[in-house]
DNA sequence: TTTGTTATTGTAAAAACTTGCAATAAGGAA
DNA sequence: TTCCTTATTGCAAGTTTTTACAATAACAAA
């Protein structure tokens, strides 16, 4: 996995382009890890690609996340936030203290199955962010 | 179920106040049913209460979502919209079309179970909202 | 009633996000 | 290489959403 424009024939299979522009987004995605608000990113890529604009980013990402090349999910606060697109997990995040964790998709797997079954739809296969309170929190609240 | 202000004393039990606000936005949730935008709800509900403006239909929303007596969702546009709490149900939206359907939660309810064994959160309880292809779409879509 | 506490609202301004359209540049074909 | 097509970007302006703080008004208690 190079670090950069092995992405390029993905898109151009489908007809898409590779720019400089996406380049720095992804470059950004690929060596933050964590979920980053457009904001977040585009104040990173600026500083590689300096004429990026704000509308641009907000654009790119959501093309990433359409092609499979980056994915979104929302925050605790209810923002959009994107990453790069590796393994496919979910989340769950504390509704008191905002503290987030991954969960495979294994678990999930039945669910989407049945939800095709009883829906009539095919390619379920959204990400999908859950509400509840950690352990940590559990502990504090009973001390409240 | 009295149409108006039968929600007092929940929000009394818990320290908040009932106003002519909130109830104009209650008012609203409940008599147009699908799910709306906060500015959808803010240009009803201000045909209602004149005074009313955009940061308070905001701030309420969250509030009555956070209380129970409203639900969010996002829609496909990935925007919030919100609905009155009635019976716990999901969405599917058409990634295609934007044709959304409800899910009951029963499909939903030992996935549940298994994520908090599994993640150690509890009161996980969240709405969650699934895409795919809905059956007219993946007509068409042979066709293309 | 009247008063006091404080949850809630309005105001004003900023930040986040979207849209339409003209200018640019990626990349296939000549 | 150069040209052409058109996907993609930047620009400019709009809309949506958030924030801080002072003014207001619920409602419990006197």
């Amino acid at each position: 996995m190079s670090c950069s424009s092995d992405y390029v024939p993905q898109l151009r299979a489908r007809g898409f382009r590779m720019t400089s522009q996406r380049l720095a987004i992804l470059h950004v995605l690929r060596h933050e890890g964590v979920h980053l608000s457009p904001t977040e990113i585009y104040k990173k890529a600026r500083i590689e690609l300096p004429g990026l604009t704000e509308p641009t980013v907000y654009r790119t990402l959501e093309f990433l996340a359409e092609n499979g090349l980056a994915r979104s999910s929302y925050a605790g606060s209810g923002r959009l936030t994107y990453e790069i697109a590796e393994d496919e997990h979910h989340h769950v995040i504390c509704r008191s203290c905002g503290n987030e964790i991954e969960v495979g998709h294994a678990l999930l797997e039945s669910l989407y199955q049945e939800l095709e079954t009883a829906s009539g739809f095919k390619h379920i296969d959204s990400h999908v962010t859950f509400f509840g309170v950690c352990p940590g929190c559990q502990q504090d609240h009973k001390e409240t």
